[in-house]
DNA sequence: GGCATCAAGTTGACAAGTCAACCATAAAGG
DNA sequence: CCTTTATGGTTGACTTGTCAACTTGATGCC
């Protein structure tokens, strides 16, 4: 299963690929462990706490999610009474987005939890290796846009 | 949108997760357009150039995917006459598979493609950078399991 | 002011990923 | 042998991600 002439283990996006979906696992069953929400709610919580994030496209900004994505999630949030959404009437089309008390809770808890595993996943590494790796996505990511191949 | 009390573009799981969509998206059109195949149908097919891999198991194993995505693929590969699969009686339980002559076909044809962009993915990295980003991932890998917290 | 245009957000349709139950056959143990 | 057990593969239900069309309030122009 190690064949040198095609060498998967060493494709980086295989690797990636492959490490962000069992990093996304770790996180969903933490979440639904400690808290009964989806990754993607937790994110948009998480920018909340950002005051200067108010509106969905800040969200979606920041985070490169999809636009539908972020709007149903939104709703969901708000059915669970975790976010509070400024009526039409007040803020017509960019509608503000607040959390609730029991958003607020929600978030302290789960910070420092969500926190500990950042702390648990980079307890391997040291100073240098996170800036360098955040260095090295940050180059892959910049030629990770549309491409044209012969 | 740059708070530095919590800064999500230096959280590795966010980076990673935002890296990973673009380079999805990236590969997927690429596919699409020289070929008419999705991710996971190219990665089984490039799984399967290599003579080791022989059945299904080898694949999941060797990538890490769900079991039903790969025999819903497979399935999918068969019915557009990339792959063929040992009949049951030949095979009973663990059926062999191959590529089919139009099968290796789309390999040759794609696989500079795929090459290629390999190639310009890493174009801005110097030769130990791609080992030292490689052996950061597989880091973060080996601490992506279940994780138990308080 | 009224009309065209733009952008934020919503919705629907569909593809991909995830999880667990199930089926069938090969292997193991009496 | 015959029964149990383990395992490769299939299937169904459900969640998440992705894309495009559409709605509607804001913006700009004459």
């Amino acid at each position: 299963m190690n064949n040198p002439k095609y060498d998967f283990t060493r494709l980086l996006t295989y690797r990636i690929a492959r490490l962000q979906a069992k990093l996304n696992a770790q996180a969903t069953s933490l979440l639904r462990t400690h808290a009964q929400i989806s990754l993607s709610e937790w994110r948009v919580i998480a920018m909340l706490s950002d005051p200067r994030v108010e509106t969905q496209k800040d969200v979606l900004e920041a985070m490169g999610l999809d636009k539908g994505q972020v709007s149903r999630t939104m709703q969901r949030l708000s059915q669970k009474g975790l976010i509070m959404r400024m009526s039409p009437a007040e803020a017509q089309r960019e509608r503000a987005i607040r959390l609730t008390d029991s958003g607020r809770q929600l978030l302290k808890k789960m910070t420092p939890i969500m926190m500990q595993r950042q702390a648990h996943l980079q307890s391997g590494f040291d100073a240098g290796e996170v800036d360098q790796l955040l260095d090295l996505v940050g180059k892959l990511e910049s030629k990770s846009g549309h491409l044209d191949i012969s």
